[in-house]
DNA sequence: ACTGAAAACGACCAGCGTTCGCTTTTATTG
DNA sequence: CAATAAAAGCGAACGCTGGTCGTTTTCAGT
């Protein structure tokens, strides 16, 4: 890495994605807010300060994470979503999908997002708009339902985000009742009962 | 308050109480995170050391905060469950009661339940211990309906789990789409619908 | 070879939660 | 009523934190 020449955004935004991969494992073991900026730049192999070149303050290593993150699971849900399916079975597909993604990485994301809940209301703010696309993802389809006739004239949004949030009980469960896929299934199975007319 | 005499724990609990509800409305402006213990202690028109007498570390503080509430709303929910209603009509009831309970408060509880998710995991448990007894009482109210037919035969504790869950978009949506108790009422109908056999 | 500018850095800062050793207060005792 | 023991109360001090600053290192373009 020469140091003489600037980094174009797209460099930096590289290097962010490397430094978080060398010091994801310090944060499986420790937790974000358990391990401090030092420790940080040691396991990125770099100097305190030189880190914050790359993020601004702590909490947006945070933010980092989710954004991209939810970036991802957005755009794989979209796929599913132009798929040619009814619409409960889309969103059947997306929170298997969703579910799949939280346990591929179910330390790393679990950890996380609890920790991010403690971040300053503007850094949260970001990371809610990166839920709101998801979200409302989830409740066009749910509109489609309902236009379809599929789905009884429930308050779409609502209904898109009570989706979002009976995933935490599932994957998050201190103690479950089965494997996540089980416990997703019944989920759903109670959930979209629900919703049907 | 003498010096020389020792406290029974029933007096420092007192005292506990009164501590933090000299301090409630620093938390309420400034959030718990935000408040450094030498603000709470001159809130609290204590020596910094002094605080540390009564809740042996800031945490604990929070921690207080929850095991009181939980208790209050337990207590609360235990009352309506033996009441002489089906099974869905006291889980409707109870909900309702919980939200009103968060409703009041709603600042504080909002402020220091995302708080409280950033305790060491060690803490978490213990207010967790709390959430389990509020959740088995709901699990008992459902398993109840399955055996007088009124539900299908779903995980109880699962969907105990998921009723609790479900009232964070309710109380705490940052894009609501009506009043708390509107949320609940369209919430509850999606939920209930769907244990029904 | 020189130079300007970006990258990298470690010493430093204010403020944090927590601990420690000391002072103050008072019920009990002789 | 004076002496005492023990708890309540306290502020200074400690080790740490996230974040900043002035300097040094490095290299592309001349």
């Amino acid at each position: 890495m020469p140091k003489g020449t600037p980094l174009t955004e797209e460099e930096q935004e590289k290097r962010r994605h490397e430094i978080f991969h060398k010091v994801v494992n310090v944060f499986l073991k420790k937790g974000f807010q358990e391990t401090s900026m030092r420790e940080i730049a040691e396991a990125a192999g770099l100097g305190k300060s030189t880190l914050y070149d790359y993020f601004k303050t702590k909490d947006e290593i945070l933010i980092y994470f989710f954004e991209d993150q939810l970036n991802d699971l957005t755009a794989e849900a979209q796929r599913i979503a132009l798929q040619n399916m009814d619409a409960d079975q889309r969103l059947r597909q997306i929170m298997e999908m969703h579910l799949e993604f939280l346990v591929e990485n179910k330390n790393l994301f679990l950890k996380l997002s609890i920790e991010a809940q403690r971040l300053k209301l503007e850094s949260q703010k970001r990371i809610q708009n990166g839920r709101y696309a998801y979200q409302d993802l989830l409740r066009g389809l749910i509109e489609e339902g309902i236009r379809e006739g599929a789905f009884r004239k429930v308050d779409p949004l609502l209904a898109a985000r009570l989706l979002v949030h009976i995933m935490a009980p599932v994957v998050f469960a201190s103690r479950p009742t089965g494997t996540p896929q089980e416990m997703l299934k019944e989920t759903l199975d109670i959930f979209l009962k629900g919703l049907q007319v």
